[in-house]
DNA sequence: CCACTGTTCAAATGCATACTTGATTACTTG
DNA sequence: CAAGTAATCAAGTATGCATTTGAACAGTGG
């Protein structure tokens, strides 16, 4: 029986600070509220409408958040605004969900045949997808909500949020192939966006990677308003 | 207030998913657990002895992590042994590591003091230590337990377990410059190394990298029993 | 077959946590 | 300065978790 050398006092220590994240994400609430600011920031009741949480859960979510420092609050005006305290959270979030992806079967199971069921298996590789692109071979259409493509987009992107989708379909060149991208592979609003396209007889394809698997491949984002036409008068 | 596509179902059942994994990073006396297994498979009473909990607890804990599938149990006769089930989970645990040590400043706080007090600041860069480590221009030695240095060790080193160094002295080469190493930059096992073959007047540097972090990086480990001279007799 | 060892299980205790409700603080606007 | 809104706080309840204890369950060796 060798005794340790490793004196209890920094052992635990360590183990408790990594333990304070390992709390922090132990929630799928606060899972769900670290997603949704993996996509740009929000205001508590932002988070607490798109969550379906009471704003006073939210509120103290967001708070043991902050406590493990994985997010960052900012008072401005009326409202307070979370973000991810470092573009590292974000990663390691990632990284927890492709674990739970490895791991965890459920987590594919789930998916895929909630996926299977909307019939939304493209045979595209997605390599494929993300190559074209890159080359600019495509239309690439970013259908999250305005505020987010503002916060963060990929280079070259579109914004035609879902909800504006239907109105604008006329801005949309119809000989190209389209592929629209929302927040990341859990996402719908991108497999709406192709079953409406679709339906139009338009040649679209949804793309499963989001702005913060982008991030994290380590390419470029854009922010800010490009090659947005026309804003509601 | 935009409506969010997603439908309850699909969300809350990924969240719950990922809080399992987060859950099971809850809890300090698992992360140790993990620490440990990331060195190489253990029985359940080896996990309790070497990290203070009770047989009970520790049995409990384990099937916490078997249960968010990030350990496997194995029975050989009288003893169950666990080990981590993926190699992606001891990196998932570095990284959960890292986001501490960059977000917590607690963390590196504790840490720099107690290494400070040990005066055990090097000077020398990591990276230079590893360049020469790999060209093999140095005395590598594992200080870890043996049984750490059969399930993996760094190519080329040498055990030498801490609790053998004083009586192996003299199998050490005196002019060429030896560097030590352990568990990972939070074991201690190394730093007690460096400081007895100062003391004995051999040039002795401590690298922070463990057997873990090595793989990480996407290098080779050797398994089994290389060039250890004498088992005892 | 019996004693022994390593591991797990079940029940019980104490403590932390999630979430709700109602009140309170900070800020803006009329 | 008053009214209204966003966010937080405080108290209370209910739930869940960690850990201990003692018993049960293999598997091993005499």
């Amino acid at each position: 029986m060798p005794a340790t050398t490793q004196p209890t006092s920094l052992k635990s220590a360590i183990y408790e600070q990594l333990a304070r994240i390992g709390q922090a994400t132990a929630s799928p609430g606060r899972l769900e509220l670290l997603d949704l600011l993996a996509q740009g920031a929000r205001t508590v009741d932002a988070l607490a409408r798109q969550t379906g949480q009471s704003v006073a859960a939210t509120s103290h979510h967001l708070q043991v958040l902050r406590r493990a420092r994985l997010v960052e609050a900012r008072k401005a005006g009326l409202y307070v605004t979370y973000r991810l305290a470092d573009p590292q959270v974000g990663e390691f979030f990632l990284s927890l969900r492709h674990l739970a992806e490895t791991r965890l079967a459920e987590v594919q199971q789930v998916t895929r045949q909630y996926l299977e069921e909307r019939g939304a298996l493209e045979p595209v590789g997605n390599d494929e997808l993300v190559r074209r692109v890159r080359a600019g071979e495509v239309t690439l259409i970013d259908v999250r909500p305005h505020e987010e493509y503002v916060a963060a987009h990929i280079p070259g992107a579109m914004s035609v949020p879902l909800v504006e989708l239907r109105a604008r379909l006329g801005t949309l060149r119809k000989r190209r192939d389209i592929v629209a991208y929302c927040r990341g592979p859990y996402c719908v609003m991108a497999l709406d966006a192709v079953e409406l396209l679709r339906r139009k007889g338009l040649r679209a394809h949804r793309m499963e990677h989001g702005v913060p698997e982008w991030r994290a491949q380590g390419w470029r984002v854009e922010t800010g308003t490009d090659r947005q036409a026309g804003e509601r008068p």
